[in-house]
DNA sequence: GCAAAAGTGTTTAATATACACCCATGA
DNA sequence: TCATGGGTGTATATTAAACACTTTTGC
């Protein structure tokens, strides 16, 4: 079967790159492509978009089918268009970025005989496409928005210490803070709740554990409030 | 002639948000439509991407077809692809914004027998497609993106006055801005440069024209300089 | 008792804000 | 000479940055 149109156009696809964090740094999810061009290169999972279909839509159902991650973290990054990006034909692609944590989101290893696999951001393999730009588009974008909106607790567990979340930030700005300054800042904010259990086994002092109150965020932004890290 | 592919795809198109400035307020460019659907209506200038074309040549051609705009600064804004969008069918379309300064560009009055005006941002008519929400989407853009990187410059000529600069600011972001500190903050970072006219035809004491030195604002950026009203 | 991280306050520097007057010019 | 905006400085408040020690806990 076929489809026929009164113009031509190109093809259009979307992409995602999806972000965990995990005690050593920053990762990026990868797939190991099957089929040509690039096939057995790594690339960012993705796939065409169908007709009737939203673009989130399309980015979630490609998600889902390659390598099983639902619910997450979604937002648009950028769309490519480059008619040589495609080495069979001109291919847009409406690329979203993703945030989730490696605790508690296992990916399948395997799907349709594709190969998932996390990478550290810093020790990315050759990418298929023109997925290393999308990468650094990505990451560049990752580094600015962290400073500005409270993303960054997508990256962590629903519960986590002030030392994890200050390690999220020093990861991905890749620069040390204050640890004083950053607590009284963030505890400032009045946008996290302190739970009443502590982390476990741990071999010191068990840290309190907080939460991100989302509804108390959108409220204090409704007032004015800006989150600046 | 018809084109046919194996797999049935979104048709792709662009639109421009184009804002300008002028002594009253910001202003955005719109197209009376002369075919259907929303004949007559207004809307964003806009038409579908040409296999083989880069999105934002695509934008730029045409942008130069509706309105004979060029050079101007362009950017990408978001994609948008809700299926219901267009009553054709599905149409995804990549925006881009651009700025540029009424008193330097005057558009055509009209092309291919279509409508081209000015509308203040803040007196719109009623847009076709969902070109209400993209405009929305590309103010809030420009309200934000202005505060923290110098792109006000191009809603301005190429030399202006201090004033000229500060109301740009007060008329975007709706505020009024204490002209003392603005001046010293805005002559403090380093990139304006004092050119050695002033602006004539004016009932009173003549402003200097100052110009935004590019080179010297890339070159302060990598020195770590950040931008921020 | 020691290693490892939790938790906490204060001083200083930098930056942002608030505010008012004299000056130059053209009508 | 008057109306209009050009141009300037200082004091105060706020925020950011720098910095060190005591406490808790598991091993």
């Amino acid at each position: 079967m076929t489809y026929t149109y009164q113009y031509p156009r190109p093809a259009l696809a979307t992409d995602c790159v999806v972000f965990g964090l995990d005690n050593e740094d920053l990762k990026v999810l990868l797939i190991q492509r099957d089929i040509e061009p690039f096939k057995g290169k790594w690339a960012l999972p993705g796939g065409f978009i169908k007709p009737g279909e939203a673009l989130e839509d399309a980015a979630r159902r490609e998600l889902l089918e390659e390598t099983g991650l639902k619910g997450i973290f979604l937002e648009q990054l950028y769309t490519f268009g480059e008619p040589g990006r495609d080495p069979r034909e001109h291919v847009v692609t409406v690329v979203y970025y993703a945030l989730t944590n490696l605790s508690e989101h296992v990916i399948k290893a395997s799907t349709d005989a594709r190969n998932a696999a996390w990478f550290s951001t810093d020790d990315v393999p050759g990418l298929a496409f023109d997925h290393e730009v999308i990468l650094e588009t990505a990451l560049t974008r990752l580094r600015g928005k962290i400073t500005y909106q409270p993303i960054g607790f997508e990256l962590l567990p629903k519960k986590f210490t002030l030392r994890q979340l200050q390690e999220m930030y020093e990861k991905i700005l890749d620069k040390a803070l204050d640890k004083r300054n950053f607590r009284k800042k963030m505890l400032g904010f009045g946008i996290l709740v302190a739970s009443d259990e502590i982390e476990t086994d741990v071999a010191h002092r068990a840290a309190r554990l907080y939460g991100f109150d989302k509804r108390r965020y959108q409220q204090l932004v409704k007032e004015g409030f800006v989150f600046e890290i």
